[in-house]
DNA sequence: GTCTGGACTTGACGCTTGTCAAGTGTCTTG
DNA sequence: CAAGACACTTGACAAGCGTCAAGTCCAGAC
């Protein structure tokens, strides 16, 4: 049963669809796929990488310490994502660990074999081109925020942006608020207040876990630079 | 100054050696070489990509303003970077703007050439994997400095990596400090305090454009955690 | 049922940092 | 030489946000 679970989603991946059957095979020869528990932890910030992990499902973060006391969550990836290629494609240590938020089934695909891969199949070079570029895109998007954009926007900004995927009004959190918090580049308690005011402006309702946006007219405006004075 | 110059130029670039004479010759074919002066704009947030710029010389920096009233510079690149790809590859409109901060010799490479050759040339896809997996990790490091330094860490973090590249003592900003604050996500009187705070704590001894690092260790402390350079 | 632990909220307080404003120095311009 | 522009510094001040601490709510254990 596990093994056809594990094969199904791996087909599933848009990796999988960009390299074709045939890489895909390649890179599945010597790798072995794993179920994970939430705080299991792939690898580790300052090792050196020897796996590429492939995300079948569930939710994996990106989380840096960098020598201080708390940590920060960089980003967060769910399925289909490939963990992390430029330390692997680079032999670097890695600059963060993997953490998983929920269980989470994972691919993983020996870094020797992955560099290979890249080499001699121009599918896969040519494939990885573009996820980088969409990673870079988000990690683009998040230092614009942290750098012109207090909390609360940057709040507003981020359910903006995970609404913008699913057509709905309501969001359902895949994470805990704590995650969220540090991925956003504020606390948790921060985040408490900033969704409190985003509340009280009328753009959302928070039940638990659920938050529906009320006023998207709302939202954008606090999104946009107006938050609470001091153009 | 003319052909010779910059022939010799693009030679000498990371990317002309990664994909070889021919592809690069490929590539020349249709682009243009450009000297501009401070402050003129490659191209601008929120427009689709046209060209990709190899810059040459000088020095470059991605600039956002993401609708709100001041500016973010995200990062500055130097001779041999090739800028901003991700746009050109996924055909998106630019996330931030391109700037020249000190005058620039810029080759402009058609976006729709540029794509073809990624489709049918597996070196310069592979090149390609490699410098943005190094730019990645540039980003990473950033947003680990955002999210979990203070503002002197910043600074004190920045220095070292910059001196990593070379091994001397002495580092010659090559920009304005206002750029350098908003690189760093601070404002520039911040940067002021933050650097008379590492004269006082006798890591630097600053002489306009000049820092001097004359306790290595003390500079090490100031920034608190662990600097792992290299690409 | 009560107890306990975890996730989240709320309040109080202080540090960090951005903003505004004035001051210094240098380079250019008339 | 004076006037202006510009880059940077310094000081005063308040806001934003992190931290500490208490309080609420809820799920699971017994």
């Amino acid at each position: 049963m596990a093994i056809n679970r594990t094969l199904a989603l791996v087909h599933e991946t848009e990796l999988a669809r960009a390299v074709g059957e045939r890489v895909m095979a390649r890179l599945m020869k010597g790798s072995v796929a794993q179920l994970l528990p939430p705080r299991a932890v792939l690898f580790e910030e300052g090792t050196e990488p020897e796996m590429v992990h492939l995300v079948l499902s569930g939710r994996v973060g990106l989380v840096a310490s960098g020598g201080t006391d708390h940590e920060a969550v960089i980003e967060t990836f769910g399925a289909g994502s490939l963990l992390v290629v430029p330390a692997v494609i680079l032999s670097l240590p890695y600059l963060v660990s993997g953490v998983v938020l929920t269980e989470a089934r994972i691919m993983m695909i020996p870094a020797a074999s992955f560099r290979r891969a890249l080499d001699d199949e121009p599918a896969l070079a040519r494939a990885v081109v573009d996820m980088q570029a969409r990673h870079w895109r988000l990690l683009i998007e998040q230092i614009k925020d942290l750098k012109l954009r207090a909390a609360p926007q940057r709040l507003a900004q981020w359910l903006l942006r995970e609404l913008g995927a699913g057509p709905g009004t309501v969001l359902q959190l895949g994470e805990p608020k704590r995650i969220i918090a540090r991925r956003l580049g504020m606390s948790p308690e921060s985040l408490s207040r900033a969704i409190a005011a985003l509340e009280e402006a009328g753009a959302i309702h928070v039940e638990g876990r659920a938050i529906t946006v009320v006023g998207r007219r709302a939202l954008e405006m606090a999104a946009g630079g107006m938050t609470n004075t001091r153009g």
